[in-house]
RNA sequence: GGGGGAAUACCCAAGUGGCCAAAGGGGGCAGACUGUAAAUCUGUUGUCACCGACUUCGGUGGUUCAAAUCCACCUUCCCCCA
């Protein structure tokens, strides 16, 4: 049989790993308990966790034990990993709701049943610490010198680092630990800038337990240009349909760049490396039946496949050129509207987020009113532009609306 | 605790009395070219009643015909020393 290992490291999710014969053998046998740590700093999970969700899953269908643990506890403290400013500091109630968000996303992936997996939220220990304690029991394992010296907190030592900051390593390796002791977990998995908070983790349980816990990291989602990938314009590639539409979803990985593919397909699907290979090697306009497939899969496991049918049938309606698709953005007006200023409808219906920005789209075509361009600012509808009650809308290349008309 | 510096639009960053709605870059948006890609080129990027007007340069007050620019106080951040 084939290792879980050896798959991971296939399909490119292995950044780092502290003892990979270790790590390798305790994956050898099924029941191994691991787990990933996830700070609720936004009510909704992003691209960069779904990929820890993925490799998560594969654990999981290799027969190991996943321990998602949320960090209500560290999220109160916020990593300094990675970041050039300061955290905002959260409210319990913001961090609670979050969580509550997380779980219910990461059962799209991960089966929680049977207690086959496990969701734990480290405020459970961590909040009824007590100071001296912890700092006797724990801080006294930690040297200063060698924290400071680690690439998660140097950035830092240039901009500002605030105590509170600087404990978190100590929390997260705590919560390794506290893993470590109550389920025999010795595998902590993160991300790549996770490296030294996990491995001061896995020290923490070989001192004081002289336990083995060993570490091992995910590749970051990066764009070929080494940017983080998942921003857009409203932000992050969420995974809450509300936060960021199905369509929307679909189409940021329709139209990824064409040097990230393969490495998507691997990580972000679960199509057979022979299938992937495949795609490989596609060149040209037939890469684009590639982005299809990485888009339509993505989507089907976040939203479902009706969803990914849906936001699939949309797109090719939109694209192949047939014109008007049955499921683009509605806007309702009443029937007398009509006769306002289209720019005024626009602009309520926040199509163009103001009217400035409406007369600029105006002026370089961006506007188009049933595939022809507007001409003029105070453009009108005329009824012949009516066509069932409703006109379509595009802006620029891609988004397309509708304009419904009630009657009466 | 002492001393020094900084806060400018989405981000970085120029600007130190009128020529400033504010250089430059990044990003965004639109157009051309394309493969719904990338790269490139062009335009654009505070708001509105848009050839004009109005509101912006951490906050509040003040000086001045006129302030992002000068003064006072406040807030926040950074650096050095302790």
């Amino acid at each position: 049989m084939e290792s879980v290992f050896d798959v991971l490291q296939e399909r490119g999710f292995i950044a780092q790993s502290s003892h990979e014969k270790e790590i390798r053998e305790y994956l050898s046998k099924p029941g191994a308990a691991f787990y990933i740590g996830f700070d609720p700093t936004a009510d909704s999970l992003h691209v960069g966790h779904f990929v820890q969700l993925m490799a998560m899953a594969h654990l999981q269908r290799a027969g190991h034990r996943p321990i998602a643990l949320l960090g209500g506890g560290t999220g109160m403290i916020g990593d300094p990993s990675g970041r050039t400013d300061l955290r905002k500091v959260m409210s319990i109630e913001t961090i609670r709701h979050n969580v509550e968000k997380f779980k219910k996303q990461m059962e799209i992936l991960i089966d929680f049943s049977d207690d086959k997996a496990l969701m734990l939220d480290n405020a459970e220990w961590l909040l009824p610490l007590n100071y001296i304690e912890f700092i006797r029991e724990i801080g006294s394992q930690f040297s200063v010198n060698r924290m400071l010296a680690t690439e998660a907190y140097k950035q830092r030592l240039e901009h500002g680092l605030t105590f509170l900051e600087f404990n978190y390593m100590l929390l997260q390796a705590y919560d390794f630990l506290e893993l470590y002791r109550r389920y025999d977990c010795r595998l902590q998995v993160g991300g790549d800038d996770q490296w030294s908070n996990i491995l001061a983790g896995a020290d923490l349980v070989r001192r004081k337990e002289q336990g083995h816990a060993y570490a091992m990291t995910l590749t970051l989602l990066t764009t070929s240009t080494g940017e983080k990938m998942g921003k857009t314009v409203g932000g992050a590639v969420w995974l809450d349909p509300d936060k960021l539409k199905p369509y929307d979803f679909y189409q940021y990985w329709r139209n990824i760049d064409d040097a990230d593919i393969i490495k998507c397909l691997k990580l972000l699907t679960f199509l057979p490396m022979e299938e992937i290979s495949a795609y490989a090697g596609l060149e040209g306009q037939n890469l684009n039946r590639a982005k299809e497939k990485l888009a339509y899969e993505v989507t089907g496991i976040v939203h479902g496949k009706e969803a990914a049918d849906k936001a699939e049938q949309a797109a090719k309606e939109i694209f192949s050129g047939s014109g008007a698709a049955a499921n683009m953005p509605e806007v309702s007006f009443s029937s007398s509207e009509k006769e306002r200023p289209l720019l005024d409808l626009l602009t309520d219906a926040k199509i163009i987020p103001s009217r400035s920005e409406g007369r600029r789209l105006i002026q370089q075509k961006g506007i188009y009113l049933n595939d022809k361009p507007i001409e003029n600012y105070d453009y009108v509808l005329d009824e012949g532009d009516i066509i069932d009650n409703a006109v379509i809308i595009r802006k620029g290349k891609k988004r397309y609306y509708r304009l419904f008309f009630a009657e009466g």
